[in-house]
DNA sequence: ACCTGAACACCGTTCAAGT
DNA sequence: ACCTGAACACCGTTCAAGT
């Protein structure tokens, strides 16, 4: 009976953060509905309570990932308040790479097609929207007399490169090392984030 | 006996493109290799006389991925011979998009963590090798005097670009009419391109 | 040499009960 | 209401035979 401390209504968080624990040691593709519940210690019917099946698990992992993104833009937004708008679009990109590494796979989750690719799970939308905005007040503040429209067309380009450049190290169609990984994005990004400044 | 055309020393090739039409009705999430094997005609256990195991399929999927693209940027690179540097240079964006836009699933799969992580399947460096030189020389013609370090991280830069570009369209996180993903492409990546060709 | 079929330990999901 | 356990139709992979 002692361990059945679920039983007061976390079960559903409990089960969230050893997916989340799971992912990331054996791999994104490695969730079981099963395994967590096991590792939780009920069982997997128990589960179904609070998740429909198990994409609305990972679903619930990738709810996680939108907002650990949108919270530490924001956050790192308010923090680098004083600094040039250059140096402020780095710092968000520094954190968000950042982010990536620091756990792999749930970023992978996140972005991943199993949640995005059919458009159930609207709920994701809000979060990677306000991850979005912070990205474009960044880049307008860069270059205060673009229209709306190319900013965002701006950030599009820098999000795709920061997205591409994440897979392609992980999949090491890029080889830098560790140290250096976020380092080298600042120089690959340099080139067009000069462009977008000084058109 | 005559449904089993494959004891000729083709069942390999057989069950490699009944996989890949697998995927891309199916998603590549759903590769099965008893699927593959049921839907050739033969036993399951048959196939592991051809692919050691289930990754060994996946990465023989994604050796032809990488040889498509190889294939398709070199012939492009020719055809697009007497153009301008910078059309050159597009012709090949276009085409890399194109390509993956027909056969996403496989694209996935290429590029997957599954095949490439862990440096498993060295056979398919020879044609990711042979695409990226197709791309180093293409952004080098775009500025003769650049030393050969900073070309490759243009190329890095680009195919980060691309590459995000294609996952975010997938993810629904960039939405963009399918008449027009790969116009928007071109838009995205001119600034880049611009501040390459003119430093 | 090449293919088969039973077996093992896993899945996700459904159904019918249990408290 | 909430949890359980048996059952179903799948997996990938191993082992021991078959021709």
């Amino acid at each position: 009976m002692a361990r059945r401390s679920y039983h007061h209504g976390d079960l559903r968080n409990a089960l969230l953060s050893k997916a989340l624990e799971l992912i990331e040691e054996e791999g994104p593709e490695a969730i079981s509905l099963r395994e967590v519940a096991r590792q939780v210690g009920v069982n997997h019917r128990a589960a179904y309570r609070h998740f429909e099946d198990k994409r609305a698990l990972t679903a619930a992992i990738a709810e996680t990932g939108y907002a650990a993104l949108a919270d530490a833009l924001e956050s790192c937004w308010q923090q680098a308040q004083r600094k040039q708008p250059r140096a402020r679009v780095e710092a968000l990109m520094d954190r968000y790479l950042e982010l990536a590494f620091e756990a792999p796979a749930r970023y992978r989750v996140t972005f991943g097609n199993r949640v995005n690719e059919d458009g159930r799970f609207p709920e994701l939308e809000a979060a990677a929207q306000r991850a979005f905005q912070v990205l474009v007040q960044a880049m307008g503040q860069l270059r205060p007399k673009a229209p709306l429209a190319e900013t965002r067309d701006a950030v599009f380009a820098l999000w795709s490169m920061a997205h591409g450049y994440l897979r392609l190290v992980w999949a090491r169609r890029i080889r830098v090392k560790q140290q250096l990984q976020i380092k080298y994005f600042r120089a690959l990004a340099a080139p067009f984030l000069d462009g977008w400044a000084r058109p």
